[in-house]
DNA sequence: TAGTTAATTAACATATACGGAAAGTATGAG
DNA sequence: CTCATACTTTCCGTATATGTTAATTAACTA
């Protein structure tokens, strides 16, 4: 049921993931957030061209990475937190996995759960 | 320099994003933190075809977010930690874009260094 | 108005992703 | 050896990603 049902979540994971699985995305995004940006202070570091650029911009935007503004010909770049916040937050729950205390602690609750003293288990 | 230059854990990230940038390997990621499964177990939930998922475990695989085993004819596979605490981390540096108690500290700090926060875009 | 700067869109090439069907490999059981 | 089980690989179609160059839009500037 719930493997099968691919939610909103999950849709906005994806595109999460998509948009941070380029290296040149994530830089965009490291720079901003040493603050706002306009394209071609964002591009001045690549090797690609503008156009190249822009289309990773438009990603980090549609992704709901980035927020962009409009001053003169300029559309300045600012970071939004939200999905990273997700991201985080989706990474924390495997925290048990790689967290040598979480692991411990996680293995105590497991043992508690196989103790014979609870109702719930049904094992015969 | 720093951004133009792709260094070997922008490649690892690049891998790792991608491949968790589908909500299928999600899914098999979430089955696999409750304890090892075999190929037949992890396809059960899905309507896609075994080879399908073959090559999404292939991916996480190769994406070191899972190891193989082998007994007799079943390729065990185990959920492995590190890329997703190395994710984990890579989401943290960003802590103080979206989170409001580090944000409040990151500007005092801004504030007790008198950097400016933008560069100067001639507004009026 | 003409020109400059900032950025996007269009058109195109190439590569990779994702899925299915069919065939192949590997191990265990009778 | 033959069959079943558990997967993987190959082949193929379709869609999306990433980059280029050339053309276009938008806003300021002389």
């Amino acid at each position: 049921m719930t493997a099968v049902n691919a939610t909103l979540e999950d849709a906005r994971l994806d595109e999460t993931f998509a948009a941070l699985a380029n290296s040149t995305r994530r830089a965009i995004l490291a720079r901003l957030a040493e603050g706002e940006a306009s394209v071609n202070d964002l591009a001045a570091p690549f090797e690609l061209t503008l156009p190249a650029i822009s289309k990773h911009i438009k990603v980090l935007e549609h992704a709901g990475l980035i927020i962009r503004g409009r001053r003169a010909q300029f559309r300045p770049c600012t970071i939004d937190g939200a999905r990273l916040a997700e991201l985080a937050r989706w990474a924390e729950q495997y925290r048990h996995i790689w967290d040598d205390r979480f692991n411990r602690m996680d293995h105590y609750v497991r043992t508690l759960q196989n103790t014979p003293n609870q109702k719930d288990m049904t094992d015969d």
